[in-house]
DNA sequence: ATGGTTGGCCTCCAA
């Protein structure tokens, strides 16, 4: 079974891109970030016609995510953070007796920034979800975490060493979701300094100035049944005219 | 060289 996580940066502008992705990799699950698009502008179509179930959590102009896969989903859950006002960037759902979650963490834009303050107290919310349930249970979160957990996952650990998607507040966090008992399982089946993101300014893709923000993390349980893992660098690039994401996509091969 | 790009949608914000 192949699992995806990828931040399309938005599902309108990049709809053709997807339907090609769909049909050539062929995931069992996706999970995509960044819609851009309310619940009922989401094109279920582009799922349903290929045999996919979807479920969505959409967000007029930001954030938006998605979870489609070609077996049922059920007992679907979304969050809108920790704030009243609600932004969409939670949605879990279970697959097979898999639980799935799927998150676009926030940027966090600058270290001194309201941004970054949400950015934390959205993490802290998310580590309080994921802690209250069992890390013997099968579990699988991806999505944009937006944290390059290690200096290999950042083209300038030193230089961004305070900035937000580096920021050690940020990693102190990724580091207690692995401590409760979820494993990075791309990690191991990547090389050191491989990116899953690219800014679009400056010609980054170009010079691979990245970072690896785009994670799939399992329980133990899960994770031993990983085969293999990789970031599909290739459809970072344009397809045919079709302009790509800032983001690759990342996937993961588990055995039944 | 103190820059560059993309998407949303109201002319600037977010990434």
């Amino acid at each position: 079974m192949q699992i995806v996580s990828w931040n399309i940066n938005s599902l309108n502008a990049r709809k053709d891109f997807a339907a090609r992705f769909l049909d050539e990799v062929r995931p069992e699950v996706i999970g995509l970030q960044e819609l851009k698009l309310e619940t009922d502008k989401v094109p279920r179509e582009l799922f349903t016609e290929r045999g996919y179930e979807v479920a969505v959590l959409g967000q007029k102009s930001w954030n938006g995510v998605l979870i489609a896969a070609k077996q049922p989903l059920v007992d679907v859950e979304t969050w809108l953070g920790p704030d009243p006002e609600g932004e969409a960037r939670f949605i879990a759902a279970t697959v097979g007796g898999l639980r799935l979650i799927n998150v676009y963490c926030p940027q966090g834009q600058t270290e001194d920034s309201d941004k970054f303050a949400y950015k934390l107290r959205f993490y802290d919310g998310l580590i309080a979800r994921i802690g209250a349930g069992d890390p013997s249970a099968p579990l699988v979160v991806l999505g944009d975490l937006n944290v390059a957990p290690d200096p290999e996952d950042i083209y300038d650990p030193v230089g961004l060493a305070t900035t937000p998607s580096f920021h050690p507040l940020e990693r102190e966090r990724f580091r207690r979701l692995l401590d409760w008992g979820l494993v990075d399982v791309v990690k191991p089946h990547v090389p050191a300094g491989a990116f899953s993101f690219w800014d679009y300014r400056g010609g980054d893709f170009h010079k691979n100035k990245g970072m690896r923000i785009d994670h799939v993390l399992a329980t133990k349980v899960v994770a031993a049944r990983v085969e293999g893992a990789a970031i599909l660098r290739e459809w970072r690039k344009k397809k045919d005219g079709l302009a790509p994401s800032d983001h690759a996509p990342v996937l993961v091969r588990l055995r039944d």
